[in-house]
DNA sequence: CCATATTAGTTTCATTTGAAACTAAATCAA
DNA sequence: TTGATTTAGTTTCAAATGAAACTAATATGG
């Protein structure tokens, strides 16, 4: 079987990035309704509680929360103040190197992540499951492959 | 067979709509860098061009812009400045409706889409021809079939 | 007609963003 | 040591953004 056609001319409504870009835009948009609305939380906020939340017990740097999130420092430094604001993380600077400190969810904040966390991977579930399985099925491998391939020619090779 | 496991825990890695908004990004990125380093075109500006470039003897006025490339009346009218400030694109008052202007692309305008639009479609060939053939096939019914089940669900269906 | 509502597009203004400069602490090299 | 470099994170400042107010033209209802 031959692949989708390849086409000559632009068509935005059939081109790749276009068409990824509005998919994301949909889904993420949807999903920040969660937690915005409920918890007053951005999109930036979301995401380190998601992956504080995730191990609660290792607390990260926000060196760690730019590569785990892949947000740049002055994302990460202004969600923080914002998080800490709102007491639903704890900053402990590092005894041995008073440059770092250590972020962890407070009591308070793994009850929002309680809450936001499910409703967040429901939605998803919900969105996989309108999909025929064999569609499902192959979702999964072919984003990684198009993310590793798009990495690739990002980097010019 | 069973689809991909629906996942218990939020593992940001693994979550579909994060790995989908990672994915749009490396992608528009790196065929952003295409107009922006070469033409000084912003994301927005080149969306109307290719809009425009599509079907170049049909004019287009800013509300049907807005429509097709589903930004917004702001964004839009911020992109027509600049392109006629660039020189890239005509606007001509419709006779009939005052309100309205119909927009095309100039000679320098369709020179720069006969550069520009050939490249991004290089781009996304070289993308698709990394995949499988059966990846490949698969990823359109996907995509569309993911964007109409997300717009159901935001819509709260 | 004339008053009101609608539509096309622009401007304003407050907020968000990002690059670059900056501070403070730790490490490295001589 | 100590001077230069690197690293962690913050601040600054100019540009981008978006919601809401606005202008100008057309359409509509009585």
């Amino acid at each position: 079987m031959a692949g989708p056609a390849v086409p000559r001319r632009l068509d935005l409504e059939a081109y790749l990035p276009y068409r990824l870009s509005i998919l994301s835009n949909t889904v993420s948009g949807a999903i920040a309704a969660i937690y915005e609305v409920r918890h007053g939380l951005s999109v930036a906020d979301w995401r380190l509680m998601a992956v504080l939340g995730m191990d609660p017990d290792r607390p990260l740097t926000q060196t760690a929360l730019c590569a785990r999130t892949r947000m740049d420092k002055v994302q990460v430094s202004r969600a923080v103040k914002r998080l800490l604001d709102f007491g639903y993380i704890a900053r402990e600077v590092d005894a041995a190197d008073r440059r770092r400190a250590h972020l962890r969810l407070t009591a308070g904040g793994r009850t929002v992540y309680g809450e936001v966390a499910p409703a967040t991977l429901e939605w998803e579930r919900e969105l996989l499951s309108r999909l025929t399985p064999a569609e499902a099925a192959i979702l999964d491998t072919v984003i990684a492959r198009l993310q590793q391939v798009a990495d690739e020619m990002a980097a010019g090779s």
